[in-house]
DNA sequence: TGTACATCAGTGAACGCGCGTTCACTGATGTAC
DNA sequence: TGTACATCAGTGAACGCGCGTTCACTGATGTAC
């Protein structure tokens, strides 16, 4: 069609934004080349102009996924609140709600893309653990503020990075298994609504400010 | 060739068995039927003898995989353990072990599907629906083991089934990301770690008995 | 108990289909002079 | 600045391949008499 240079790196990034969606809600394996195309409003042959291979396109949409995360994550805790609220318990009350559970495509990249890494390429695997190795010193240092002082700076690190990795496992593997409950509802309901309700406890989050 | 129905009932387990083996390690799309028959020892054409469809088999697999996961975890809390042994802590160990990890095959079965039972039919979510209830119910025993005795016994129950699903959010999460950083072990290894010993002790089981 | 026949698990080739990938072609963009 | 040409993103048809499924056939099992 003859294409300025600028206008195909447009088509390059929306390409790789639609493979992101349709990915995490089908799977790799669960989408062709030509709807991933369809989707980005192109034609299946131009799929070669911009990615080497469908395993190539797998492992830069995992890069800029995590990467946006990572941004997102930083960008909504740098977010003013108000005197009495809380950053941690944002982002608990967020990840843990209903509408994030049924929000795939936007939601948390790491908890969308999880369970297909495992059998991709050793590259999107590369890129999916450093992200998550930034996810972590992020909220490594969100529950380190949470934490009373301590005299040990180094074993308080070690202790608020240790939370940080059980916090993080428990938010996802209740947002999965929720997910994974189609099947029953209620139960869905019930999994996120436990971890919430521990996770607020366990943070000491879940009284008025000066209560407890 | 001629099978006695005896014989054709033990192909049939035969089948069952080595797809859940290939859905777990591969997926369901990952792998086709022609090599599900094959692992189970026969030639293609005789898949439909046994099962309706590719996702009948998928249900059944679903099924099958988490009556046996029940089973087991029934059977290992009601083998006897040594007098300073804890049942919880013997499953925590097991679970958050680099060899469960390693071993999708025979591993937790709700860790190994999971992933994909989003993407199966109604049925095969209606059985891993009932058989994480089931899960959920016998955890609940156990950890109501742990609790300290409560004068209220309705709120006692609801805060252990509380408890057992957060704990098994955590133990879930932390198997599938440790399972998805074949890209970096060390942190593999780290998220296991983390949630062994902040589980160990959330239940007051990191200290000798007597000690805490 | 023996004999004749129906059953049906298993075989292996074939079906249509969608997959990832390749290719010849188009034509606006970008470059050389 | 104008003109001629190379570049290359995009098109759409085609490739071989493996998928899920179907089918005609085989022959030991199980049944009827």
């Amino acid at each position: 069609m003859g294409v300025s240079k600028q206008k195909a790196e447009e088509n390059r990034k929306a390409i790789l934004a639609a493979s992101e969606k349709l990915f995490r809600e089908h799977g790799i394996d669960g989408v062709g080349l030509s709807a991933l195309m369809k989707a980005a409003g192109f034609t299946q042959g131009g799929f070669y102009n911009h990615f080497e291979s469908k395993e190539a396109l797998a492992a830069e949409v995992v890069a800029t996924a995590m990467d946006k995360a990572n941004d997102d994550l930083k960008a909504a805790i740098a977010t003013p609140i108000g005197p009495d609220g809380n950053r941690l318990r944002r982002q608990i009350d967020y990840y843990l709600s209903g509408a994030h559970c049924s929000d795939i495509e936007h939601g948390c990249a790491i908890a969308g893309l999880t369970a297909d890494v495992r059998r991709l390429g050793h590259e999107a695997q590369v890129h999916f653990a450093s992200g998550l190795e930034v996810m972590i010193e992020t909220l490594t240092a969100l529950i380190a503020e949470q934490r009373p002082e301590s005299k040990d700076a180094d074993q308080a690190r070690d202790e608020a990075r240790r939370e940080a990795i059980s916090f993080y496992n428990e938010m996802v593997g209740a947002l999965i298994l929720s997910r994974a409950l189609a099947g029953n509802p209620q139960l869905a309901e019930e999994i996120l609504n436990a971890s919430h309700q521990t996770l607020l406890k366990r943070f000491a989050l879940d009284a008025e400010p000066g209560q407890r």
